[in-house]
DNA sequence: TAGATTGTTAATCGATTAACAATC
DNA sequence: TAGATTGTTAATCGATTAACAATC
């Protein structure tokens, strides 16, 4: 349907950053920016910073710079901050309760519908006043309810059977935490939190400063 | 020290994702592996997998292929998961009591050595045998004990006070959750888990899918 | 030995940076 | 108008892919 051509995971990744720190100068009051100082302040240069804005059309004046305030909902609007979701959340685990009530959540638009476990101890338990429910019943949940998002908080050895049931009922959207790469249909979307894979990055990059 | 060219970031972090699969396929008993089967499996391709491997050494045979066992071990000491690593985690919300009972941690070598929260309901509550303390200790806390990674899950406006307190300890690396980007010095590696910014990626991604 | 597959160099592709004309 | 800064094209840099000689 759209017409504008491909933009590249790095832009992507990108945009969610420029995001916060539009969102800090908001709070700060301050009304203009020029490619310049957000270089300054966020660390890309301003060469890159115009060129990613520039992949979703012209925010700026010449000779001015961004207006802040416009340029945070265009970014907003291009995110789909504007949306909400209906989200469920499968795993009532450490993460999956941390996830739960996170409070950022509800900001960007996320909805907590339901809560799933296998664990008896867990269901019945309630969550941001939402009950945890047997996992046997998240298919029978989603024929009636309509979600956008599923959020994987279960073990690897689970993960891939949650994600083709998420699948089958017609979720697009799936936020996953098992360290897992999961299967999927090209026209659902995965996000991954590897957490086991960041901290062996930051090993990694402790163990190579030592070296030098 | 070491000699050997700066590793690229593209190249580190493809790395825990190598050992991930290659436990894996250990567990399944499976010894060697060819580029091209590994490809299948993981999905960069051959040709990347081997540039990958080389950066690091040589570690396949020709006509052969790679040792499974032998290549996890060489992978296993690169990101250096034959050391062991004290740490300490700074705010026992949702994300800090998440990290503290994640039971892998202990398996790539992380001790848990301390948890610091504010909030005095917290302060004295038992989590996997450490007692929260105050805040306030963690500068004599670190006089006293060796630790090597601190973990920061406090909010956004106290993150840096916090990552300062670590620097002038002399701590080297740090997992840092909250929502900004940390000023420290060159010799210190941080590695963010930004889980605001991954759910906007993800929200992206569906609405770029829906507008396909 | 013949077949297979690596290690490594060369070619290609894509992303970042530099430069500058357009224009507010 | 003059100065500033964007939008955009061109140049550079780096990462990925292809190719193949080396060698197990």
């Amino acid at each position: 349907m759209d017409k504008k051509r491909d933009i590249s995971m790095a832009v992507i990744k990108r945009l969610p950053k420029y995001y916060r720190h539009l969102a800090e100068l908001l709070r700060n009051d301050v009304d203009r920016i020029s490619s310049k100082e957000l270089s300054d302040k966020i660390g890309f240069t301003a060469s890159q910073i115009r060129q990613d804005f520039n992949c979703f059309g012209g925010f700026g004046q010449q000779g001015y710079g961004y207006n802040v305030k416009e340029l945070y909902n265009e970014i907003g609007k291009i995110l789909g901050t504007d949306k909400e979701y209906n989200t469920i959340i499968v795993g009532a685990g450490n993460i999956g309760q941390a996830i739960a009530n996170y409070s950022r959540f509800e900001k960007v638009g996320f909805n907590l519908k339901g809560i799933f476990d296998t664990n008896p101890k867990l269901i019945g338990v309630r969550i941001k006043d939402i009950e945890i429910e047997d996992v046997d019943n998240i298919d029978a949940f989603l024929g009636k309810n309509s979600v956008d998002i599923g959020i994987i908080c279960v073990p690897a050895n689970t993960a891939q059977k949650i994600a083709d049931l998420f699948v089958s009922n017609g979720i697009k959207g799936i936020w996953n935490f098992a360290p897992v790469d999961l299967d999927v249909p090209e026209d659902v979307s995965v996000e991954n939190v590897h957490l086991l894979e960041s901290m062996l990055t930051l090993v990694y990059l402790m163990n190579e400063q030592k070296a030098k």
